[in-house]
RNA sequence: GGUCUCAUAGCUCAACCGGACAGAGCAACUGCCUUCUAAGCAGUAGGUUGUGGGUUCGAGUCCCGCUGGGAUCACCA
């Protein structure tokens, strides 16, 4: 049994025997003591006061009697109005210390659910950018942390590989590409399909504006440009199966797919399963056809296919257009089903941005009305944007932060701030640039991922570089620095693996690091059940600061007791393992040295 | 206009069912490397939590109003 747990035990039978009071233990919720008051846990007694009748600081002083006298974890208790400030006896400590060195701590046992993560979901026109990073870490995260919490996860990508806008790339290439390659211009493949994508609209626009300077109206002038009907034919042609149209595509396809493989590689984000566009957007005309007969869904006169979701608070949505072809909703409806054909899951998560909230509620009320058995489980992870200093990342300003720049610079960076700080004395070249890259996704992630996914973000490109402080290279740091206590304790022939611990006087920084050691797991649980990142990265960063404040304080392999230097050498390790493994949740690589 | 959402130190972010004097980092200023990695540690300064009410032992957190951002409400994807 762990400290929290212990304790809340020992208050719930404080309350029964002295004042005759049934609480469960779990009901009685601890918080950690503030720094400027003495001891580790504290119990709120102001609730109590009405139904005891008594002070609460009375309360406090006769349960804080009660649980000294009959627990002997607790070795103090002070009382501070209605605040009950519980200390720890060392011997406790050590008791947790050694739960938290086992193998399976904070492990948490297969649950027997299984849930699908949908991440990442590109648009084969655009290479991968600032705003799909946050997607990208937030979903592998996510994933990662379920897996941690006992889920069976299943990682999914839809590619949005098909349509009007796949179209205009593919046309721009027919006509200004020249036969050109990823191989002969030397460019990756997602960005050589983006730059005739940006091709094309420069090329419709102006059109549009020739059009317009000879008094043609706005919309009008949108619609009659020639590109746009060139697009348009060729859109029918490829649902036709024409060869040629086919054959382009694939071809463009695969450079693109080619790219995001190469930033996903780097970047380190992996999926176990790829649903492309092109091979489930019929999938959903089943699904109304179902829906017609049901009731649920209703033909207009004009032959398109509706939901109404007005009881919803929502509105009417349409769910097939009067032509019988697919809007995003149709296809949705297909795929979720498909989804659970493939993999029957208690719980589907789709991490999309806030600006789709509307949307989901639909897809998801929808999907209810439809009695789905996985409709009681689906979640929208709804994260915010990404906005820069300067505002809203907009492609047609420019002013959108690409991927693999922003990485290369990123990795720059990281090689300056090294090499000054001669940090690299006795690595190859090889084992350098793996460094760099590392501390630049350390960088990078660990930015992005400390903020609460659910709000709006600033990216402050000068910020995001910073290695100081708050920062994924401030955590890595602290795990390399206690790497190299570990190797020198092993060359002076330290056995840092767990042995039977000697009782011990801990000093206040032993205490407090072992404290947010035995965190791991609920913290682990939080992040899993609020799908939220952000509450591990903290975790790393405070039990990075617990270790250096330790550090600072006392010495580790300079102790002369020779017990004490062997708990202070467990210590260190079982750290090292914590973040690591806390990093490694956040998709955050541990280096040994830096 | 309807709906949703956000507003905390100069900047970027925290604050677990409502709990103690609202915490970190950056930026500014002070100290600490002949001892395990100073990408570190310790400290100073910085706040009427946008604003006005309400609920209660207690409100950044819950409710209502106001102001100011953002998103969304397509037979676009």
């Amino acid at each position: 049994m762990n400290l929290t747990s212990l304790i809340q035990q020992a208050l719930s039978e404080a309350l029964h025997s002295q004042y005759n009071l049934e609480i469960q233990p779990a009901e009685l919720l601890l918080q950690p003591t503030k720094k400027e008051f003495e001891g580790f846990y504290t119990f709120v007694t102001f609730p109590l006061a009405k139904n005891l009748k008594q002070a609460p600081a009375a309360i406090a002083e006769t349960l804080g009697r009660y649980v000294l006298d009959h627990t002997h974890e607790v070795s103090g208790y002070n009382v501070v109005q209605g605040f009950l400030n519980l200390s720890i006896a060392d011997s406790a400590w050590l008791d947790t210390f050694r739960v938290v060195q086992l193998p399976d701590f904070g492990q948490f046992a297969p649950n027997g659910q299984k849930v699908m993560v949908e991440y990442s979901s590109p648009n084969t026109n655009k290479p991968i950018h600032l705003g799909h990073l946050r997607n990208n870490f937030l979903g592998y995260s996510v994933a990662e942390i379920l897996k941690a919490n006992g889920y069976t996860v299943l990682k999914t990508n839809v590619i949005n590989n098909r349509g009007v806008h796949i179209c205009k790339s593919m046309l721009a290439y027919q006509r200004f590409g020249q036969g050109q390659t990823p191989e002969s211009t030397g460019t990756k493949g997602d960005h050589l399909v983006g730059d005739f994508y940006v091709k094309f609209n420069d090329e419709y626009k102006a059109q549009v504006e020739a059009l317009q300077a000879q008094g043609i109206p706005d919309e009008v002038a949108q619609k009659e440009a020639p590109l746009m009907n060139d697009v348009q034919q060729m859109l029918l042609k490829w649902e036709q199966g024409d060869p040629q149209t086919r054959a382009l595509w694939e071809l463009m396809n695969g450079w693109v797919y080619a790219g995001f493989d190469a930033t996903y590689r780097k970047i380190g984000v992996d999926f176990d399963k790829i649903y492309y566009e092109s091979d489930t957007y019929l999938l959903g005309k089943t699904v109304i056809d179902e829906g017609l007969q049901r009731g649920v869904f209703y033909r207009r006169p004009d032959g398109s296919v509706w939901i109404d979701l007005t009881a919803e608070v929502l509105d009417e949505k349409l769910v097939l257009r009067s032509d019988g072809t697919s809007v995003y909703m149709t296809q949705d409806l297909g795929l979720a089903d498909r989804k659970y054909e493939d993999f029957p899951m208690q719980k589907s998560i789709y991490v999309v941005g806030n600006e789709q909230d509307y949307y989901f509620e639909a897809l998801f009320h929808t999907l209810q009305k439809l009695t789905r058995p996985y409709a009681d489980g689906l979640f929208h992870l709804s994260y915010g944007m990404v906005d820069l200093p300067s505002g809203r990342m907009k492609s047609r300003e420019g002013t959108v932060v690409d991927a693999d720049d922003l990485i290369a610079e990123m990795e720059e960076t990281a090689e300056t701030m090294t090499r000054e700080l001669g940090k690299i004395d006795g690595f190859s070249d090889a084992e350098a640039h793996t460094l760099y890259h590392t501390l630049a996704m350390g960088a990078l992630k660990y930015f992005i991922l400390r903020v609460d996914p659910k709000k709006r973000m600033t990216f402050n490109p000068q910020e995001s570089i910073e290695f100081q402080g708050n920062t994924g290279p401030f955590i890595q740091y602290t795990h390399a620095r206690i790497s190299a206590i570990l190797r020198k304790a092993q060359q002076m022939g330290l056995d840092p693996t767990p042995a039977s611990i000697a009782e011990l006087t801990l000093h206040p920084t032993e205490r407090e690091l072992i404290f947010v050691l035995s965190q791991f797991p609920t913290r682990l649980a939080e992040a899993g059940a609020n799908y939220s990142p952000s509450l591990l990265a903290q975790y790393a960063y405070e039990l990075a600061k617990a270790y250096n404040q330790l550090y600072n304080e006392i010495s580790i392999l300079g102790e002369p007791d020779a017990p004490k230097r062997h708990f202070r050498v467990q210590l260190s390790l079982a750290s090292a393992q914590t973040i690591h493994r806390t990093l490694k949740l956040l998709g955050i690589e541990s280096p040994e040295r830096m």
